[in-house]
DNA sequence: CCAAAAGTGTTATTGATACACCCATGC
DNA sequence: GCATGGGTGTATCAATAACACTTTTGG
């Protein structure tokens, strides 16, 4: 191949980071609306360039600190994305993160340059600037697959929790429903949930025993 | 956080793809010499810059065309690196691939650049240029749990081959011995290949039924 | 006593593991 | 006839799937 006329290009490299919780119950994810050009008034995953002497990682972390002032929180690498007509702005290649933070953790954010943020169910997604439908969708395979053979969800709950909760996290990002028995064996099983001994202030039915996780680090399984 | 006074920094963007093959029983990946600075005379992974107008995925398929000849093949992007450090010729983000291809298929490749070109057993890979031992030793770890729920294997062998050979890459790439009642089990109760009625032309035992993948497509199991 | 969610066991089926001998060919 | 790799079956165990009633509380 002739690449001697072909010139290379340099590219801005942006990191957006998909930030996900579960709140009534519900999968959302966060997402900002647009204040500038292009896309103004669109809605978009965050995200912002790189900064100079800064890894991807501490991009990603900066960003989602700025967004939702979250420190302890479950973040990994997505997928990078860089197609040349992805952004009319020229070359910008996006590498994405998924971010899983406890509701109860959100603060509002500081940043003032953000018009508008908005936590969005995920059955409920607006069409959003550039390709970024596309690549929630890519989160959201992600983190289907990979609830089925680790423990990140821990990242989307509190520390103690029912059991019900635990449940009904996964039959809402896995959108089936689950066998409660069967889904107890099974999570007993792997080992990784131990009782509190506490029981939740109820409502008008038997209390919930609250249950925690023994680690808050990933542990794959199968 | 204060980032008015901090720059945003536009970076290079290069493509490494890592490229196995199985050889002689054995899983090997291709690596290049380096002929010009930083790390000349390093082994590396073959990569290049971006070119204008390029999206990731045709960058990573020029590359492997320029070193093998090949173009049916599995390719699939693995992960971006990025740290500010990696490289000393200033910022330079690498989005890796990893792409399997049957030995056969490999032809001396046509770039006149590359000064020499390698096939390393992953048993006997040296120090390499960048942090490309760090990059080799992720596409392992994916290419190891990815075996284990998919059938991208197909990529590693040829059209027709002998259930051995297949137990074989499986162990080599698994680094561990299986039996064989109770992978032939398995591999046919998954219902991905098929006889095709054929022979090998043997050796001095009995021949081997030949076999091939009924779809070389991926395809996800578990 | 009624509504609401919590909690609990058994059976059937499936997939995984462990294990040893005969078969077809070339020389 | 012997060396070389090809090919086959059974028994045990573990994990999954299907399925319905009792318990504890608040109002």
């Amino acid at each position: 191949m002739d690449t001697n006329k072909v010139k290379f290009e340099k590219a801005s490299v942006t990191v957006d980071v998909l930030i996900f919780t579960v709140e009534e119950r519900d999968l959302k994810v966060l997402l900002v609306k647009r204040a500038n050009k292009p896309f103004a008034n669109s809605w978009a995953i965050p995200g912002g360039f790189l900064l100079k002497g800064e890894s991807l990682d501490e991009a990603a972390f900066r960003i989602l600190i700025d967004k939702t002032g979250v420190t302890d929180v479950y973040l990994e690498q997505l997928y990078t994305f860089g197609d040349p007509e992805r952004d009319p702005r020229g070359r910008v290649a996006t590498v994405s993160y998924f971010a899983l933070i406890p509701f109860k953790k959100f603060a509002e954010p500081s940043s003032p340059k953000v018009s508008e943020i908005k936590w969005f169910s995920i059955k409920d997604i607006p069409s959003l600037a550039f390709d970024h439908n596309k690549i929630l969708r890519y989160a959201l395979s992600r983190l289907r697959a990979k609830v089925g053979y680790s423990n990140i969800v821990y990242g989307l709950l509190p520390e103690r929790f029912r059991f019900s909760d635990l449940q009904k996290l996964y039959e809402v990002v896995l959108n089936k429903e689950l066998d409660k028995r069967n889904f107890r064996k099974r999570m007993f099983n792997l080992g990784l949930l131990e009782s509190t001994g506490e029981k939740e202030v109820s409502g008008a039915h038997r209390p919930a025993m609250l249950y925690k996780f023994k680690s808050r680090e990933v542990v794959f399984f199968d």
